[in-house]
DNA sequence: ACCTGAACACCGTTCAAGT
DNA sequence: ACCTGAACACCGTTCAAGT
């Protein structure tokens, strides 16, 4: 029953309300749909009023951010590096998956914001802390990569995926499942495999699963190579 | 000297000299550069003739793809699996490191195109064919993810950065290490460790390197599996 | 069959002005 | 100090028309 415009005082922009808006706005319609325009308007503004609180788009992204790597659990109390590592790593997951845009976010910025450095820090602190030298920290660094934040590059999952076309996945036709056969033999075997419990082709996958046996094998790997007293020890390191 | 439309018979499009010149202008110039306009610039054509050849943009994608992928080498003739996963895996580094581009397109489709369902077919094959469960090799495939392109998830590598930012950050001020010993001493130990041979704080690491240390945990951690007969056993898998 | 031109509905952002 | 309005230089794409 507004007609007119309930002048009700709105509160005033502050950039922390424009972040928080921001992430609520990517989570429920997607990072897509994320405009400076679209945004704007969520908060009854005219577009220009939020280059007040934020630089420009990419920092607007930066500080959204910011905002849910705040959400990831602190490191639990223990001496065993591997439990450390790998309940942090879960808690990542889980903060990731309740903001399913911020994955694609962090791929693409470079992304060294003050939240993501005093998380990496942290990160880092968990193997230094508990007896890794500083060499083989900073190569475990890079093997984990996007892993310390929860997710694995997956091929072929999509991760804003539309219900259409994830509707689309799960009924192939029966010509295309044809095709496939004739053409990807070894594709439709292994995604028969993990498939033949629930009967459908697609999504069958537990990622929850996946991800955990990814991140085993390499906290195998990790472990492994500490206890050997593995360094890099490269050709030329006092060149 | 061409005053005037220099009308020399411009030869007719195809889908392949636009998948072409699409490559070869992502190439040179970064993906952010190409655009439906500027792609038909450089082909002499209005915009609206390419999609006479594609049907949007995200099918120029695709197709760019499609063209890359048929780069990478067949598989190398020899039984040892480890081998020749491995091989593979790195010549498609090279091929996506040629283009630079590819990489973050590979990330953003869902990417079922042909050429893509093809390499994933035969990079599944080398497993299959060297006597791994297929079981097994479902959970690998998911573990090694955007490795079988030859890439790892990396954090803070900006994949198309500006010569600008790279300098900035060979070049960090003085003030803003204080500042980053302070609030970062971790992050800090572990890029010196990789650094104090050329005396720069920023892109020290050796990419390659990283890489293949990656590499080679989780073919470690995958050859230990098979060799210990490993299956996913989940339970309910008979529900 | 292939290419063109004008138009539509979007972007992020600048600049000068309002209160 | 904060917000507004109009404008600029871009997008991808539709539609009706040209040859």
């Amino acid at each position: 029953m507004d007609h007119g415009t309930r002048a009700e005082p709105r509160e005033r922009l502050s950039r922390d309300t424009v972040l928080r808006a921001a992430v609520a706005l990517a989570d429920e319609y997607g990072i897509a749909r994320l405009s400076m325009r679209s945004l704007a308007e969520v908060l009854g503004v005219v577009p220009m009023a939020l280059y007040k609180h934020v630089a420009n788009k990419d920092d607007l992204l930066d500080g959204m951010l910011d905002v849910i790597v705040g959400e990831i659990d602190p490191p639990v109390e223990e001496r065993e590096w591997r439990d450390v590592i790998r309940r942090r790593v879960l808690s990542a997951r889980r903060v990731l998956r309740r903001h399913r845009w911020a994955r694609r976010v962090l791929e693409t910025r470079t992304a060294m914001t003050p939240g993501v450095l005093a998380y990496t820090d942290s990160f880092i602190g968990m193997f230094l802390e508990r007896g890794f030298p500083v060499d083989l920290t900073h190569h475990v660094m890079h093997a984990i990569g996007s892993r310390m934040w929860g997710f694995t590059q997956e091929l072929f999952d999509d991760p804003e995926a539309d219900p259409a076309q994830a509707a689309a996945d799960a009924v192939p036709d029966q010509a295309a499942l044809q095709q496939m056969a004739m053409r990807y033999p070894n594709v439709l075997r292994v995604a028969m495999a993990s498939t033949h419990d629930d009967g459908v082709v697609g999504r069958g996958c537990d990622d929850q699963f996946e991800f955990e046996f990814a991140l085993d094998l390499l906290l195998d790997g990790i472990g492994d190579r500490h206890a050997r007293g593995w360094t890099s020890a490269r050709p030329g390191a006092d060149r």
